[in-house]
DNA sequence: ACCTCTATTGACTAACCAGTTAGTTAGCTA
DNA sequence: TAGCTAACTAACTGGTTAGTCAATAGAGGT
């Protein structure tokens, strides 16, 4: 009994975790979340992994966050806002159009590859029907000057004459977000069927340049070439 | 007592469902197992749902297939089988290359479109790092033959001199099912996202036609056309 | 010194769920 | 028709898991 209390005093004194600190638990709590939701998916995700993962008490986590659900939800959140933050976009809108769209092309892939805690969510979530990103009030709103940056390209390259006049923006995105996605999505799936390693630094970057040249080949090329018409 | 010999008497002759039919109760599991496993992940999946959609008792799915996830495998076998049963590409070598390789576009697409179960458990199987499909003994053979319907298409059309000369087989497979997957995996979250139905016919036919614009676009343009030099 | 708010904890629970046990029944064959 | 095998069932089990309860403890204000 003794014993125990000064062993408990020990402990208090020496490696004991700086007491209180709300915002690195929560942080810690996130971190260990998105690891946790990023592997093993929403069903598959152990709210007892995520607490001894971020070396917290598991009722910190419902203290918190009040449900895995909403645990998940705020995971969600950040790497969507993550996404549209290393975009800004807004920058290529002044660059010539060919160049513009390279690099819109460019930082698209760029950060699915460095970030593929993303693509794993995304394919989550859409798993589960979107559901819960409908759920979130801070997400929609940083994509709406997406589509807007691709159309200020489109046009400008139209109007100088360099690039096809029936481009719509939509399709234009999905087709640059698909041409990296699918890569990134199934590369384990891919990898196996076609007998190639996809994951290979050469092959990253030798994907980089197709996606590249199919964009702005398809661009520069004129509507009718090979058209069903 | 004898009122329920009766009625259980009744019951064998008339509405009992023909006693015993191995092969119907099987092919009813594996049914229920592909709705379930497709809505819901494998994590997310129940074997009592599956039983009791499929009219069987839940021991009756171990004594067939044994696990959850020797059952997730069978399903998973089926539906990577039947896309590739659908393909049958070797029927596009002939073609003239434009024309095959927009046959083997849209008909990627349209395969997709018609199966949304495929893309949904091949997502599914990604999230699980494709472990799953690395146990089957059956897929991965029917897979050979596709590129080689690309490579022909490719070298033909790059021999008449209408191709541009830098095209990967592989590359180009990757794109070609990419442009379709992305749109059709991530439509839940893509059409909150962009306030765009996705869903929508119209929609998916433009799709498709955006598609076989791009992907013929890149190959009759020249390599050089934007290249970054 | 005391009070109050909130961070933090350990122990608990009720429901769930994959898989099992211990059988019964139908149909085929010798 | 007896005996065997495979189809089929009901009830159960043991481990797991999201979520709760009841309390302690640290930090800031008064």
């Amino acid at each position: 009994m003794v014993a125990e209390l000064a062993e408990a005093g020990a402990r208090k004194a020496t490696r004991h975790k700086a007491t209180r600190n709300p915002e690195a638990s929560r942080s810690r709590i996130l971190n260990a979340a998105r690891n946790e939701f990023v592997s093993h998916g929403l069903s598959g995700a152990r709210v007892d992994r995520i607490a001894s993962h971020s070396a917290v008490n598991k009722n910190l986590i419902y203290h918190y966050f009040g449900s895995k659900e909403a645990l998940y939800l705020a995971v969600l959140e950040g790497i969507y806002a993550g996404l549209r933050e290393q975009q800004h976009d807004e920058d290529l809108r002044e660059l010539p159009p060919v160049e513009g769209i390279r690099r819109l092309v460019e930082s698209t892939f760029d950060h699915f590859v460095a970030t593929p805690e993303l693509i794993r969510l995304m394919s989550v979530e859409n798993i589960h029907f979107g559901e819960y990103l409908k759920r979130s009030r801070s997400i929609k709103p940083l994509y709406s000057g997406l589509l807007d940056t691709i159309e200020i390209l489109l046009r400008r390259g139209q109007a100088e004459g360099i690039f096809r006049s029936d481009v719509d923006a939509v399709d234009l995105y999905l087709s640059i977000s698909g041409l990296a996605y699918f890569f990134l999505s199934n590369q384990h799936t891919l990898s196996w069927l076609l007998e190639r390693d996809l994951a290979s630094r050469r092959r990253v970057n030798k994907r980089r340049q197709h996606i590249v040249d199919v964009v702005l080949g398809y661009l520069l090329g004129s509507p009718l070439a090979g058209a069903k018409g």
